[in-house]
DNA sequence: GTGGTCTAGACCACC
DNA sequence: GTGGTCTAGACCACG
């Protein structure tokens, strides 16, 4: 996990992203454990309430669980809120990926091909995560 | 153009969005020229400041060009600044527009045709959108 | 003589600006005719209402002189308005042009030798334009 | 830092300047805070969104960074945009500098000598500060 | 009419 | 505390 304190998005929101695409590309998955937050935060040398913030609305959007005294976990089932709201916010996402990449001068064929080499580098990579584990 | 006072995204962002979408899918061209800061201010029901927050970024950005007393137009050379960091930038939205739609459990081929959606979406070739009626 | 609409400079000031430089360089001299400002207007392209601002302003400044029904000259005694402020008014250009220049990555060595160059550009082309006149 | 209301340059250009300036003349380096813009525009008696709009172009230009909740830093690498156009930049700067100096009445000598002086000043070797006196 | 600048003040998000 | 956004309204400069 890496953050970037110049980066526009909020530190916080940066780690929830990270854990919500390890959870999407299959890199945690239910049950598995998380650092604490005070792991995590010496991790990243960041302020521990930070990392707390992140877990805090995982938790309300119901993607971890915390079992006190034990530690934080993937949630057992995770959820599915809104299929439209869904669908829609994957829309907005491709719209926005086209006018980045027209205005950067490239084409839809190009698109797809780094479309298709991000979904390998989400996906591609489980067998060494598992031994992390 | 349609903002969202509700979005996450501040409105003049969403203004410079659109803008920007506008120009990438054609629909926008060189020396077009663009509503006054004020009009589009009366359009959207929002503070002249807002819409001429937006013009004065995309301005600096080399999208637009203003000419006191004439108006605001589409820039004459649009900007190429940086290919790397163009290209990184388009692989991360890439990462995110896979993530999102993985955890609304949608597959890469599903993901592929909305991408293919958007670009039609974007370019404005109406045709395909008579197929999906 | 160039104007550049979309300069952020006003058009007229680039209009008095660019004649107060040839004054300077010695390329016009006290008691040269001027185009009118009708002629000028159509030289360049914009509103005669623009060129007339500029010879206005450049009259009150003491640089020019009208003679109604003959025509504008360069005035036979220029103004040396205040020689302390001018010598501030120089100082902060200079201070201007060594940022501009270090920030582009010169030094001051290359300084000189543009500062050198635009001597010879702006004083050395005298006699080709007597032989306009 | 200091502002002049009166100048014709507008208050928000004059504290981009001053702080390009800086960071051209090595006063301000890579990483460096500066002064929040509430307590900057305390100092200089002005809006805080007059400094905040001048913190915000900077920004967008590359000179400067913002982390939210923790300050605003110069930029870790500062922007090299385009070698061409910044020496065309310089160059018209150069002339403007001959211009105002010759027709204030001064020779290519001093104009070098007044140079010289705004090196040392920017550059803030006070050595030959010293000899002036 | 256009854009350009500045103000005073509010509310929010982040650390 | 920091920066981020938005508003309502003023005045000026330009063409």
């Amino acid at each position: 996990m890496l953050i970037n304190p110049a980066d526009e998005l909020p530190i916080y929101r940066q780690i929830m992203r990270q854990i919500t695409e390890a959870i999407a590309g299959g890199k945690l998955k239910s049950g598995d454990k998380l650092l604490s937050h005070r792991e995590l935060s010496e991790q990243l040398v960041i302020a521990p309430l930070t990392v707390k913030k992140a877990y805090d609305e995982l938790e309300l959007l119901g993607f971890i669980e915390t079992a006190r005294g034990r530690g934080t976990f993937v949630a057992a089932k995770l959820p599915v809120p809104d299929p439209d709201a869904d669908l829609e916010r994957v829309r907005q996402t491709a719209r926005r990926l086209l006018a980045q990449a027209y205005l950067a001068g490239m084409n839809f064929e190009q698109v797809r091909e780094i479309l298709a080499d991000a979904h390998e580098h989400l996906i591609g990579t489980h067998k060494s995560e598992k031994e992390k584990a």
